[in-house]
DNA sequence: CAAAAAATAGACACCGGTATCTTTTTGGCG
DNA sequence: CGCCAAAAAGATACCGGTGTCTATTTTTTG
C-alpha cells in the first residue's frame, strides 16, 4: 500500500498533532477511521450497523478489535438526540417489589447498551409533575418506566406524550394502550385463591385492604368480592379492615381482626407485608399457625418464604413484568431479530404459590 | 439563479435560518444569550457558577427563568469529558442491603444534577474486570462505587487509577485509602454483641459463619473469636459452621447446631437472612423463642422486624453509608459551603438493636 | 484625571459522534 | 469496451455545551 500523502486540510496539521496522541486519552473514531485507512462517516456506519460491503466491515472492525475502540456514548448521545438511557420512576424506594421490578429491567438490558438511571420522585409533592419533567428534559432518556402509584396517573402520560418521550406504565390493570402498560391479572388471581381458600371449608374470611389510592389494592379487593359472591358467601363489612401495605398496619389489621368477638379462620392480606403483620398479630396471641389460623398474601416478596410459618402467597411476577417493560420500551434495541413488538403480551399471570400458612379450616368451626 | 453551487460552503446562510424555531425544538444556551443579551459564554459561566458580575448573572437568570431553560447533560458532558453519573456496581442485584445502599446515594444525590446507574456484574465471570473498564469508558462516569464482594478486589481499585476514574470502595474494614472507602466497624460491633449475649448468662453461643470470600464475614468471625476470649470462654469449633448469607444456609446451619448432641443456648447468624433460616430451624423443631433458643443476627434487614419473634440483630447503616460513599465521591457536588470533603468521616458505626429473639439463658441450663 | 491593573465579556475552536450532500467506485448491459 | 445508474465512501456542517485567548470594561492608583 503505497500511501498518498493527501494534503491535510486538517486545522491541527502541524501546531497540535504532534505529539502521538497521549496513552491515557479516549480513542476516537478517528482513530479508527485512520487506523483501518477510511473515513470517519465509515466507522460510524459500522457502529450503527447500516448496510455496506462486507470487506470494508470487516477491515473496520477489525481495527476496532484492534484497537480495543469504545464508543462514547454522550457524543452519540448529543447527535442522537437521545441518551441510551431508560429512567425508571419509582415512589418508594424502600419496596422489596420495585426493587425487583428493577432488577427485571436491569436483566433486559444487560447485554445492550443501554443504562438504568433510577429516579426516586415524591408523589405527594406540588412538584411532581414538574420534577419528572425537568428530569426527562436533562436527561433526555430512550424512555420511562413508571411504577404505581405514579403509574395510575394519567397526566404525567400526558406529559409523556407532550414532550414526546416514551414510556410504559406498569400496574394491576390495563393503564394504557397495549403497547405503553404493562400489567398483571391481580382482580383473578385473587378471585382463585379465595376459590382454593373457600375450598379448604373456610366460611369467615378476613379481608386486610390496602391503601385506596392504589389500583392494584382496589383490584385485590374486587377480586375479593367478586370471588365471595360467586361461592354463594357473604361479604361481611366486619371482616374487611383498611391497611396501608406497611406492615405495622398488617400487624393492626391482624388485631383488629382476632380480637373482634368472630374472628375469621383465615385472612387475606393484600400484600406479604400486611400479611406478615397479621402473622405476627397471630404469634402474639399464641395462636398456632394454620391451626387456628391460616394466613394468605400477594407479591410473593422475600419476607414470604423467611416467616414462619411460610406464607402461602401470590407470586406477583414484578421481575419479569420490569423485562417485558423495557421490552416494550426500547424494542429496536431490546428484540432479538426474529421477535416483534407487536407481539409482546401486555398482561403477565401472576399464580399462586401453596406453602404452609394456609390449612383446612377446623372441623368444629366451619360453618 | 447567480449562486455559485460549486462552492456552497456556506449552505444554511439564507436558506435554514430564517425559520423561528420550532417550538418544540430544546432550547439551547444560545437562545439564553440572545434573550438575555449576552454571548453564549457568559450563559455558560452562570451555570457554571463562576464568579462574575451579580448584575449580569441576575439578567442571565432571569433569562432562563423566563424560557424555562434546561442544560443539556450530554453536551455538558460531553464537552467536560465527564458524564454527570454515578455509577454502582453491585454483584447481588437481589440483596436487601445492596438496595439499602443505593437508596442512600439516591438521597444523597436527588437534588443535585447527578444520575445514578446501576451496573449489576457477575463477580465469578472470568470477563469481570473487562466488563468493568467498558462500562466506565462508555459512561464516563464522575466516579464508581464498589459494594461487597466487589469492593474486596485490590485490582478493581487499581484499574479505576489507571482508567482515571474516581472511587470508593464499601465494606466492613478500610480497603483503600481513606478518601476512597467506606467502612462500618463490624468486628467491634459483634464483640460487643456477644459481650452482651454472655451478660445474660449463656455460655454455649453457637456462630453461622458467612462466605470466607466475604470480607463481612471474615470479621465478624474475628469479632466473634475476640469476644470470646475476652469473657474467658473456649473456642468451640463445634458451635461454629458454615453458611452463605443466604436463607436457606442459615436454616441447613440452625438444623446443624440444634440436633448436635450438646446444641447451644444462643445462635449468633452472621447476616439476618441466615438468623431467619435459624429461626425457621428451631420453629420447625417446636422450639419456643427466645425461651429455649436465643438468636441474634446482623444487618438490619426488613426481614429482621417481621419475623416471629422479632430479631436482636446489629442495625448495619448501609444507607447512611451509602449517602457517605456518593459525598466522598464527588464532594464538589454535594457538599454545602461549610463542609469540606476532608472532615467526612470513613467509618460508620453499627448499633445494637435489642428485639425479641435475645433472652437470658435458662437457669438450669447456664453453666 | 490619566494610565495601569484587574475583572469581565466575547469570538471561536473543540469535545466525538451523526446527517447531508458530494464524489468515487462498482456493476449491469447494450 | 463504454456508458450510466446504483451503491459505497468521503468531506463537512452540526448537535449544545466548555476552554482559551483576545477585546473590552471597570477598578485602582499615582
Amino acid at each position: 500500500m503505497d500511501e498518498k500523502r493527501k494534503a491535510p486540510k486538517l486545522r491541527d496539521t502541524a501546531t497540535v498533532v504532534p505529539l502521538p496522541r497521549k496513552p491515557g486519552a479516549a480513542l476516537t473514531i478517528t482513530d479508527v477511521a485512520e487506523f483501518a485507512g477510511v473515513s470517519k462517516k465509515t466507522v460510524s456506519r459500522v457502529l450503527n450497523r447500516e448496510p455496506m460491503k462486507a470487506a470494508t466491515r470487516a477491515k473496520v472492525e477489525a481495527a476496532i478489535e484492534t484497537l480495543g475502540f469504545v464508543p462514547n456514548v454522550q457524543a452519540r448521545a448529543l447527535a442522537f438526540r437521545k441518551n441510551f438511557v431508560i429512567v425508571l420512576f419509582i415512589h418508594d424506594s424502600t419496596s422489596p417489589m420495585a426493587m425487583k421490578f428493577q432488577r427485571g429491567v436491569l436483566s433486559a438490558i444487560a447485554d445492550s447498551e443501554l443504562a438504568l438511571a433510577v429516579r426516586p420522585v415524591d408523589r405527594e409533592s406540588p412538584d411532581l409533575l414538574a420534577d419528572i419533567e425537568t428530569f426527562l428534559g436533562r436527561q433526555k432518556p430512550m424512555g420511562a418506566i413508571f411504577l404505581p402509584p405514579l403509574s395510575e396517573r394519567d397526566d404525567i402520560g400526558e406529559m409523556c406524550q407532550r414532550l414526546n418521550v416514551r414510556y410504559v406504565r406498569v400496574g394491576s390493570a390495563p393503564l394504557d394502550m397495549m403497547s405503553r402498560s404493562v400489567w398483571s391479572n391481580d382482580r383473578d388471581v385473587v378471585t382463585a385463591v379465595v376459590r382454593d381458600i373457600v375450598a379448604r371449608g373456610h366460611r369467615r374470611i378476613g379481608f386486610v385492604r390496602g391503601p385506596s389510592g392504589f389500583r392494584s389494592a382496589r383490584e385485590r379487593e374486587a377480586g375479593f368480592r367478586q370471588a365471595l359472591q360467586a361461592a354463594g358467601l357473604p361479604v361481611d363489612e366486619a371482616l374487611m379492615v383498611d391497611g396501608h401495605y406497611s406492615f405495622e398496619s398488617g400487624v393492626s389489621a391482624g388485631a383488629a381482626l382476632l380480637d373482634a368477638p368472630h374472628p375469621p379462620t383465615v385472612i387475606f392480606a393484600s400484600n406479604d407485608s400486611m400479611a406478615a403483620g397479621v402473622t405476627r398479630a397471630a404469634h402474639q396471641r399464641g395462636l398456632s399457625l394454620p391451626r387456628d389460623l391460616s394466613i394468605v398474601g400477594f407479591d410473593d416478596n422475600p419476607v414470604a418464604q423467611q416467616i414462619w410459618p411460610s406464607l402461602t402467597t401470590v407470586h406477583w411476577p414484578i421481575a419479569e413484568m420490569g423485562a417485558l417493560a423495557a421490552r416494550k420500551l426500547v424494542p429496536d434495541m431490546l428484540l432479538g431479530a426474529g421477535e416483534d413488538a407487536a407481539d409482546l403480551p401486555s398482561m403477565v399471570e401472576s399464580t399462586i404459590i401453596p406453602r404452609e400458612s394456609l390449612g383446612d379450616a377446623k372441623q368444629g368451626k366451619s360453618e
